[in-house]
DNA sequence: CTGAAAGCGCTTACAG
DNA sequence: CTGAAAGCGCTTACAG
């Protein structure tokens, strides 16, 4: 008794219903009600009620349907994870590649999909705004340094919540973040050098809107302080965090202080620019110019000579906005999670 | 007279309800069901009704529920990205962020989200599996180039629509594919080496068990018969696709054939490999020996020197991916699509 | 502890 | 062309 198939029926309709939460209920001699408050944790539900849903449950192979469910539930399953960088950072900057990979990993454990986003102009930033302020998306892990970002803003007003990588700078309201101990890193990094016999020690920051631009500086300069070296603005030029910037500003550093002998760089693609640079203007890495990265990206072990740099835990840094993200969801108050850094010592410095 | 907020709500509850087709209907004057039949396309509806509905949702600004949507067509909304190369390729490869990218963006020009899913080992292929079966993804886009990849079938058996970038090896069923042609850019590359006066020509290949691995060692073979120039195995070597193994493959190519004056690499990061190992081996490229890549992945320029390679369309491979998708999706057969790539000359070759 | 019932927001035959 | 009504699969007070 197969019933025709419709004529022009869509490929995505499937033949065969999956099993709903009735099918369930049937097969477990319960109500539709009893296997649902099974699916939310099993509160008020005898034993021999709970053991004959789940049961009924492996015999169907019953799956929730998450459409019904969040329509009901007046709120989506799902996280967004929104990119507001200029899209050739995305490109380049490997460290991207690996917080993607790390969130997906921890909201897969927790068996909620991703949904990427990149909002890299204005008419995107009001669709993606108005999409999750529709109310499609139950959080939103937001990668966006830059000073001022107005989605940071935007998402809050919709209520939705939201944890950021690294502290966002500018912001009236207060948002939970997690970010690696920037300043202490750029201490360790610039303490290391010092020991290694440097005393000319520059350094290509990030961005000054960004918090890593700024705290890593002043853990440099804190560091040179306590080292009784002086602080010199000749010392210092500031790069945007691609590896051409990063090239770009060593240049600047080597015309300004040509007798420098070491560098701290603010980033690993930038410090492989360093790289590049130092070696057009003839100086040996490490043997001439020391060189100090930060963030142990993919791309350090492979630079030429390979990078000495500070490690930030982008594993934790992953799980532990997942983590702040779903107590964000389930009503507790933002916070901030500082992660500490590791030196990690390879060759160029 | 507003309610006292119940204690400990969440979060993500919204404090006003986002308009519903409900008060878009009140606002204009006619039933729900003349709403939903404006959002579906405003067929069999009057002009005057069309008019009021629309400025009704204007001044509403409604947006459609897409849980409840889905719910009642059957079908999810969203479209899955779906990676199942070993993360570290993720990682490495610029490729993968390009196609990402501008899938993404494709997508979003559609209003569809992009749900990212990475299978790194099999309880997670069968976690994705049981999530695509159970209809939360309207569609796939697969990115998985070895062959023999187990979910191209379990996805084909769940009925859900799939689009592959680049062709499938070792599948039964037939499943659409978006490719660059491969063995026509070989081709190119190497006539355009011979074409600089090398006689010697190597090749390091891809993985043999993927379509880029199998068809650009094809077009390298039967250009080097076109012009005349003999085959020898001791010029082959296998890579893959890593930057270490296009290193390590060259340090082979070079001891077996200590006289090649040029190598075509299946892929940039392999090729920027291939720099590294003619640098340690003492050869000047391109004076000694030039090198060819493909792909002109983001890192293309910035090598040293420079790479000369082959242009993969990304944006219409993107582009492509999502129009083939869509067709499926509303129900038409699967295709293949095959796009020109373009030699891209710089310093290297 | 458990069932019956209402309702989440939408789409779609079915009559008119 | 249009409205009334049923129904998608689930959750959750409300009675018992």
């Amino acid at each position: 008794m197969t019933e025709p198939a419709p004529k022009g029926r869509p490929a995505a309709t499937r033949a065969h219903r999956p099993p709903t939460i009735h099918d369930v209920a049937r097969e477990a001699g319960v109500s539709r009600g009893t296997v649902s408050r099974v699916l939310q944790g099993g509160h008020h539900v005898s034993p021999a009620a709970l053991e004959a849903v789940n049961a009924a449950i492996r015999r169907t192979g019953y799956v929730v349907n998450r459409h019904a469910r969040s329509l009901v539930m007046q709120r989506s399953d799902s996280v967004a994870f929104l990119l507001t960088e200029p899209q050739e950072l995305f490109f380049e900057d490997p460290n991207f590649n690996v917080l993607l990979r790390g969130c997906t990993r921890a909201l897969a454990e927790h068996d909620i999909p991703l949904l990427l986003m990149i909002a890299g102009n204005e008419p995107e930033r009001r669709r993606i705004t108005r999409y999750i302020a529709g109310g499609h998306v139950g959080g939103v892990l937001l990668v966006s340094s830059h000073s001022g970002n107005p989605m940071v803003e935007r998402l809050t007003e919709a209520e939705v919540p939201v944890v950021a990588c690294g502290k966002p700078l500018g912001q009236r309201t207060r948002v939970a973040y997690v970010a690696a101990d920037d300043r202490e890193g750029a201490r360790d990094m610039v303490r290391h050098l010092r020991a290694a016999g440097r005393r000319r020690i520059g350094t290509v920051t990030g961005p000054q809107d960004t918090p890593g631009g700024v705290e890593r500086l002043a853990g440099y300069r804190e560091t040179l302080a306590e080292l009784g070296l002086p602080y010199d603005e000749q010392l210092v030029a500031e790069g945007d965090y691609t590896r051409s910037g990063g090239e770009a500003a060593t240049a600047r550093l080597l015309a300004q202080a040509p007798d420098l002998d070491a560098v701290f760089v603010a980033s690993d693609l930038m410090a492989d620019g360093a790289l590049t640079a130092l070696q057009r203007a003839g100086r040996r890495t490490p043997e001439d110019v020391a060189v100090g990265g930060f963030d142990d990206s993919p791309i350090a072990p492979s630079t030429r000579p390979p990078l000495t740099t500070i490690r930030q835990p982008w594993d934790r840094i992953s799980d532990e906005m997942v983590r702040l993200l779903l107590a964000r969801i389930s009503g507790e108050d933002p916070a901030a999670v500082i992660l500490p850094t590791e030196l990690v010592v390879r060759d160029s410095a």
